[in-house]
DNA sequence: TTCTTTTTGTTAGCCGTCTAAATAATAACA
DNA sequence: TGTTATTATTTAGACGGCTAACAAAAAGAA
């Protein structure tokens, strides 16, 4: 009959808003909203992967990807191709726009990492990361 | 130069869709929706509260709560009443069948607290909560 | 008393997320 | 060949979440 409050289902919500708010707040000097900045992240690592395989990289259902692809390419940051030997594939490429985030995403995410992990010892990281890893294969 | 997938942000925000799969397959069953079941822990705890502290208590902007409540109340699980004496304020109070979820909304809970931390000792449970506090700390 | 400020709640509109259903094109089979 | 099944993507519509702007009521000040 514990309170709500000292679920640790609620406190992963918790830390996940607070986690998005500040991810929020950094990422909108660079017009991009929460989010948005994973697809980016595939997209740097490997141009024109399809808005499914975009999806499971994120663990996202594909509608969601589809989604956030539109308002990536409406703010001027992805392009879509239509495969030339297969026309129900989509390929994604970025803009120069989109490749010129990169380094200042980097450097939020680098930032706002450290702000997570703060106050934590190398080991307790090492243990945070371990633990979490184990819930996540739990609810899998 | 982590790859994405290797920062805690990025496992924190995977398992939290993860756990939200999990609440949302589970609360369907009842007629809810991830979330509200928070407003609804809230008021089986204390009926009368006003928007605005359901919101506090649930982390969440005034907004939210509102929109929450209007979905609450459309299906017929609580009831707002303005306050008599400051006609500002609106109090929230629960229906029958909204009491009555009580039971098999903790039930489900529990269940999935329990799948959570599931394979971690007692020692890591506690560690694990540990160290989210921090981190929830670091991230306020 | 009347005007201004503060407080409370809601509306509007956006984004991420989901499921279910629709669309379109390729593949497979009879 | 023509019909059916499968695959890739998108659309529609719901929900949680946010910020900004609005409305209404109470409290305070002149």
């Amino acid at each position: 009959m514990l309170p709500i409050q000292d679920y640790i289902g609620f406190q992963l919500l918790q830390i996940h808003r607070a986690h998005r708010a500040r991810a929020e707040a950094a990422l909108q000097k660079l017009g991009l909203h929460t989010g948005q900045e994973m697809l980016l992240f595939q997209l740097w690592k490997e141009e024109g992967m399809t808005p499914s395989q975009l999806a499971a990289c994120l663990g996202v259902e594909p509608p969601t990807a589809t989604k956030m692809l539109q308002r990536l390419e409406r703010a001027g940051l992805i392009e879509r191709r239509t495969d030339p030997e297969d026309a129900r594939i989509v390929r994604i490429y970025l803009t120069e726009r989109g490749r010129a985030l990169e380094r200042p995403v980097l450097e939020v995410w680098q930032h706002l990492e450290a702000r997570t992990v703060a106050n934590l010892s190398p080991t307790e990281q090492a243990l945070l990361r371990r633990l979490l890893m184990q819930v996540s294969a739990n609810l899998s």
